[in-house]
Parts: structure tokens; sequence; C-alpha cells
DNA sequence: TTTTGGTACTTTGCAATACAAAGTAGTAAA
DNA sequence: TTTACTACTTTGTATTGCAAAGTACCAAAA
């Protein structure tokens, strides 16, 4: 049960991690480790198993394509760009995402 | 595909609905269906089906507890009640959730 | 050449969860 | 006694994040 903390977080990331992808990718393109990295960085802990998934779901969703590119060191990657329709998706969520700040402060305020 | 406004919303909302709960009767004791009203207020829709499975997981957590009343008209009600428990999860919500808000303005901030 | 280590992507199985829908049951008015 | 309303419960399903194991490419060391 000490593990209280992370199960709490780790249950309200879900849910926004579709988000902070396409928040992410909306900056620039950049393969799946690279955006483990920044969502490390940015306080969002995820594992490869978590992301990999979410990523081809994104795809097939047409809100990202990718293309392959040549490492420097290693096998090639996979670099992801978002698509138009992600970037219309991105600002839905943005709607969605303020949207629930706004209702979780007025349920918190009273 | 019409309905992906909802998807994104009702996916943003797992995950801190325990934390709306919570919020809700930090303040006031409430039966389930006040509670279903007050989550709509603050622009949380859930439905029953949803709600009840979760105030009995956190009951059972120790986060609530419970007591019935007579209703003016109608079944008696199950008003819950949060616990020491409950509200020292509470808490840890509220800062997991700031944490989570910082996290994302991180990321869509760039 | 073979081995080793690092990087990168993929797959599988599981447990938790929100939800829709149907069900149970108490009360009171028609 | 039937109907309507309120309230709580249960069941089945699809989705999802995650741990863990697996596949594969590349380059440097042995």
């Amino acid at each position: 049960m000490e593990s209280t903390n992370e199960n709490v977080r780790s249950q309200m990331r879900k849910g926004v991690l579709e988000y902070c992808i396409l928040c992410i990718l909306s900056r620039t393109e950049a393969y799946a480790s690279s955006i483990l990295e920044q969502l490390k960085a940015g306080g969002m802990l995820v594992v490869e198993g978590t992301l990999y998934p979410l990523l081809i779901r994104q795809k097939n969703q047409g809100l990202l394509s990718y293309r392959w590119e040549e490492s420097p060191q290693g096998p090639p990657r996979k670099y992801y760009v978002i698509t138009d329709k992600g970037r219309a998706q991105l600002q839905e969520m943005d709607a969605a995402w303020q949207e629930m700040v706004a209702s979780i402060e007025s349920l918190r305020k009273g």
C-alpha cells in the first residue's frame, strides 16, 4: 500500500497520454524513444509497452503518420509525424482538457 | 465518428472520477443520485453504472463509509461519508492532480 | 569472423476500469 | 392494484496501461 501515490498518479495519467503525445508531435517529429524522454522530462512517466501500442493506435486513426530514418547508431528509427487530422484532434483535446481543469476546480472549490 | 468529442472527454474523465467524488464528499455527505447531480453540474458527466461500483470500491478501500437514511419520497438513501483515510487520500490526489496539470502545461507549451 | 552491448521496435497476457443495459426494490399517488 | 418515480445493484463488454518477454538492426571489441 506504500505505492498509493504512484497508483493515483498512474490512474490520472490514463486518458491524457494521447493528448501528451500529440502535444509533443505538434512541435516536432520524433521517434518513440525520444517521445519517451520528453514525456519523462515533462513528469509523465510512461514505459515502452504503453507508448508503442498507443502510437500505433493513433496512426491507425490517421492522427499520425511516420517515416523510417537511418540512425547514427543502431537500427533505423520510426519518426512519427502529426497529420492534419491529428492537429484537429489536438485542438479538440485542448478544449476537452481545459474543460476538465475547470470542472475539477469547480468541484474542488465547491 | 461524430462523437469523437465525447470519446476524448470520456477518456480524460477516467482516472479523475475518484478524485471528483472525494472532492464532493469532502464538503458534505451525499447519496449517489445527488453525487451524480453535482458531477453533472460541475461538467463531469457520469452515469449510474459508473458511479455505484466506484463508490463501493472506495468504501472497500476505507475511503468512505455510509449510513442509511429515510427519504422524503421513495426508497431509503445510502449517504456516503468521507473518512479520515479518505481525506488523506484526497490530499494525495490534490498533489497528483496539480502535478499533472503542470506536466501537461509543460508539454503543451514546449 | 564471432561475440557483445546498445538501441529500437513489437507482441502477448493481464488486470483495472468506465459504461450500457437490464434488474431489483421501496414508496406513494392514481 | 396498477403506475410512476426514486434509488440502489448487477452483468457483460470493450478499452486501456502496463509488465515482461521477444525480435532485430548495428557497430565495436575480442
